[in-house]
DNA sequence: TTGTATGCGTTATCAC
DNA sequence: GTGATAACGCATACAA
């Protein structure tokens, strides 16, 4: 930078208020600047600007494993909106662990991060007021109620129960949940749970725990779910799947089977992933909106980044849902 | 940090000594100063130790849209991958243009990454050499033969022609390329349709240009492909698609015309995205070894930036590939 | 409008 | 084996 100024003829703290575009600088000096710094190619050295003024210009975004696409989908989102705000963003896999999502919030704090956007699957209300304490952090999608961390959560409830009206409208009296599970810290899988349970009071139809099937959260949990089902031999006639990665791996389960959707029983998804609409039968789905929900993160996240915000006035939305309906469920 | 020294009773350089596991430190200080750090809640400065040694501890990884299964996948390698390494990763959307890509480099060269991973889709020979001077840059998959610069490449001719002659052999004789491309400059789509074309040849096979069907490289476009074909009254009985996302695309553009795959025609694809082995049917496809290519990426690249090897002395290696056969070709 | 002095937190160097 | 000093490159505060 003292290259630049004595090229200009002047002293280095004009160099970076011209770079940094403060006003108070005549507008020769400032062509004066502009071109020395092209000339000599000088770029600016990030590391000094950070360490001076205790920023870095990286939010952080921790989410379970990137290579799946509903994360993949919010990622981009996260790093589009990010980079319209002028900010990087630094991905972190935490393997949906408690430990990873440990490691995450703990690198933040290394002042790495000017903020850090967590999609929580493990880390729970007791660990997250400790672990956030001080440091700008938004919540997306699932786990955590704490009062403390601002937290932008999707309909899981509302979203499952109107999958599973559909379903009953369509005629289905058997309706399995794929992922179901009741007990267990609360979060997305009990929260969508207790939107099918609760549809399926409303729709007057008994409720069956065989028909609750937990598994992993992914292609081949669904397919071993449906599988499980054909060898405990549970008759049924809709897969209410907690996830479209579950769904999609329900249909190659039914086919495995020599079965199909729409013909044989009726399916839905969640979340809206691309491959939802090209999946053969196409996925019924509730899409969450996903768009919604990252800008809203992003906008309090910045909030809490500058400060705009006390420590205690945690803000707690839900973005908005709607049920797609396609093939499998009858088009 | 000289909190923790005052604390432990030594200087400050005593206390960076022992974070950084020097040798020559007493067992007794070494104890001291990590009960100290520990009882503090001390966290070093990032910031200030990238300014002091010139390195930040980030990797950038440019790809066109981390929303793609591919490179969602590719991310994800690379993610962990450099993790174990010590190095976290920060992902910029490219959006596949010329521009986005130039400027992904551009950002590294303010020094906020220590090296680059870019998967090229439109930057070219006659741009990379200018732009990548004198910076750690490793091109992955995709175009870029400039001798300048590092390269992990996969099979992309050898895949396509053994998925075409896999096809050849189970009976097809008028096979599509979807999304082949003869023209342009060379790059993935070229070297995949090269490889088909080869094959057609060795098989003694007639080439038709009907049968060459430009396309986006994802679902969209495989579905547009197909009912392109369709309306343009081309016969076929095997569609070889140049990516996985187009040939999942062309499944769907099947059904749409009340077809499916094999019976009315196989199908194959090419990246082993995940959702690959779950479609119905499922896709056979070309595996390339994404696995060895980020961890070759990975050394290159930290050999780039350790400046073990000379500006000039780029490395071109290619990947391993193998064919899965699946469903798509009837199993 | 521009310049000077100072410090951000760490570590290389060299003396002890 | 340990500590004093200086320097990494920039920006805040204030003086000119």
């Amino acid at each position: 930078m003292s290259d630049v100024a004595k090229a200009a003829g002047v002293s280095a703290m004009t160099v970076s208020n011209v770079l940094n575009g403060h006003p108070h600088v005549s507008e020769e000096t400032r062509r004066r600047v502009t071109e020395a710094v092209e000339r000599l190619g000088y770029r600016m050295n990030v590391a000094a600007r950070n360490l001076r003024s205790g920023t870095t210009g990286v939010i952080g975004l921790a989410i379970p494993d990137i290579d799946q696409p509903y994360y993949g989908r919010l990622a981009s989102l996260v790093i589009a909106e990010a980079a319209r705000r002028g900010y990087r963003v630094a991905v972190e896999q935490t393997g949906a662990s408690r430990e990873g999502e440990a490691q995450a919030v703990a690198n933040s704090r290394l002042r790495t991060y000017d903020g850090l956007i967590i999609a929580t699957v493990e880390l729970g209300d007791e660990d997250a007021a400790a672990v956030f304490a001080g440091f700008p952090v938004v919540a997306l999608g699932e786990r955590i109620s704490e009062a403390s961390v601002d937290h932008v959560g999707m309909a899981n409830f509302e979203g499952t129960r109107d999958a599973t009206l559909h379903l009953v409208e369509r005629g289905c009296r058997r309706i399995a949940a794929i992922g179901g599970r009741i007990e267990g810290e609360t979060g997305a899988a009990t929260l969508r749970t207790a939107g099918y349970l609760a549809a399926l009071d409303e729709a007057g139809l008994p409720r069956d725990d065989a028909l609750l099937v937990p598994c992993p959260f992914n292609l081949a949990g669904g397919v071993a779910a449906v599988r499980q089902l054909a060898a405990d031999g549970v008759p049924f006639d809709g897969l209410m799947c907690l996830t479209d990665s579950m769904a999609l791996g329900a249909l190659r389960g039914l086919a495995d089977l020599g079965r199909s959707a729409p013909g044989d029983a009726l399916v839905t998804g969640f979340d809206d992933v691309p491959q939802a609409a090209y999946a053969v039968p196409s996925l019924t789905t509730v899409a969450p909106g996903h768009a919604e929900m990252v800008t809203t993160a992003l906008e309090l996240l910045t909030e809490r980044m500058a400060g705009r915000r006390a420590e205690d006035e945690a803000r707690n939305v839900t973005g908005p849902h709607r049920l797609i309906i396609r093939e499998s469920t009858g088009g």
